[in-house]
DNA sequence: ACCGTACGTGCAACAATCGGCGAGAACAAG
DNA sequence: CTTGTTCTCGCCGATTGTTGCACGTACGGT
């Protein structure tokens, strides 16, 4: 086992466990404590974890000095594509939407996931080259530029040959009277038949979609098999969600 | 065992075991650590694998492969993404390669030019989404990892419904007798499909392409409109290549 | 307030690294 | 055939990195 390969092992754990144990390391790997709290020290000084009284946690979204609101919204997305991640089954097949929320499902997607991504995004197929296991699947067509995706005649029709276990569907409005929506009728089209091509969709709604909505109906709210979202079950929004019959899936 | 042989093990046991330790593979091979160090030592300086305390990981994609090739003649590179962007005539259509020339390629295209682009690259696809004029077509199929491209049956079926004026060929090795090759061979015939679409196909030839050979062939030097290269016109490679027949465009 | 546990630091032993050196092989030129 | 050059390889010594242990301190639960 080499050093380095043991430090990528701990960050593994802290994305995968959400946390790690000295103790517990020190066991398995069965060096001493004293070795993997260093590993940790170094870690948190390169700023990849927070360093905690027995363990380490991952790396908190908030250590950045960033402005405030770009936070709450990228950790809100990295919440829910956490979230997301964690329903993909190893084996599966998995359609995986455009968008900034998608981009953050790939970088959230677990280092050893052995599964075939099919996507019509092209930020998407570049950010998952790196991943190690997954294979990738694009589907080709006119890209549209504000969205970056392929949309269109071709692109329908590179999609109907794909059948797969889930879709991760990206849109800009989650309403409980208007459903989901997005800002392009091309797109939203493209979005239907990717919806039917997988047997359950899923949604990613960071916090800013929930109660917005946009000019173009993509599919009803009973369409799909859940919203995946961090925002608070308490807000007036989500519980029209909800009693809507929405299954709602918090991140 | 030659030295070339023994790094190309060094490389394959990187892919196959994900790790090297230099102690083990002095063992095994014969030799002296300090021989296999100045292996990894070379590999890493190359960008091919990352030196790490007691051995070496492989490059990761994303810094790596991609990444530090990019680094690698990025001059030379620029130069002849900047003589093949002015071969593109306003309204013409373009097919585009994958690879980091390609890629130059697209920065190097004038920010009014109204063109429309094919390209089976994600990655390109992606980096021309900031264009404000370029019309973009994206060819889907399965994604090849190490290239970053779209290859196999579908995307060649995909491209055959374009038809374009141009087509900027990448390759790996431009060689006087083995023509144009590359690294793999679903690669290989996706390039020659892409080449039959396009009125003519320019190569694009960084300087360190020239004289190199690898395992399959694209095309014969003669299928080929032109080699655009910053190779100095005086070498004997390129003269061989003149000398063949090949129409050399001097970037 | 007390006690067990975790923490950080300094230390010693050991492993790996790097640069330089010289021996030997391969090769070209005279 | 000899000479000189270049490349590879193993070895040496100085340096740096890693590890486990000991000791005093800080932390958290009871």
């Amino acid at each position: 086992m080499l050093v380095a390969q043991r430090r990528d092992l701990l960050l593994d754990r802290l994305r995968l466990d959400g946390r790690v144990i000295a103790k517990d390391l020190a066991a398995e790997l069965g060096l001493s404590e004293d070795s993997v709290r260093r590993d940790l020290r170094d870690l948190a000084a390169a700023g990849l974890c927070q360093r905690v009284y027995g363990g380490a946690l991952p790396a908190s979204p908030a250590t950045g000095d960033y402005a405030a609101r770009q936070d709450i919204a990228v950790g809100s997305k990295r919440k829910v594509a956490a979230r997301a991640a964690a329903l993909i089954q190893p084996g599966s097949t998995v359609i995986i939407d455009g968008g900034t929320t998608a981009l953050a499902l790939v970088h959230a997607l677990p280092a050893d996931l052995k599964a075939l991504v099919v996507t019509h995004s092209p930020t998407v197929a570049a950010a998952l080259a790196t991943h190690a296991t997954v294979e990738i699947y694009l589907i080709g067509g006119r890209v549209f530029k504000h969205s970056v995706v392929a949309s269109g005649a071709a692109a329908v029709e590179a999609a109907e040959g794909v059948n797969a276990d889930l879709f991760f569907l990206g849109v800009t409005g989650v309403h409980p009277r208007t459903g989901l929506t997005t800002g392009d009728a091309d797109e939203a089209a493209m979005k239907r038949a990717l919806s039917r091509r997988a047997a359950d969709t899923y949604v990613l709604a960071s916090t800013e979609k929930i109660g917005a909505a946009s000019p173009f109906s993509v599919l009803p709210l009973t369409a799909v098999a859940g919203i995946i979202t961090d925002a608070p079950g308490t807000s007036s929004i989500m519980q029209e969600l909800a009693e809507a019959g929405t299954a709602i899936v918090t991140a």
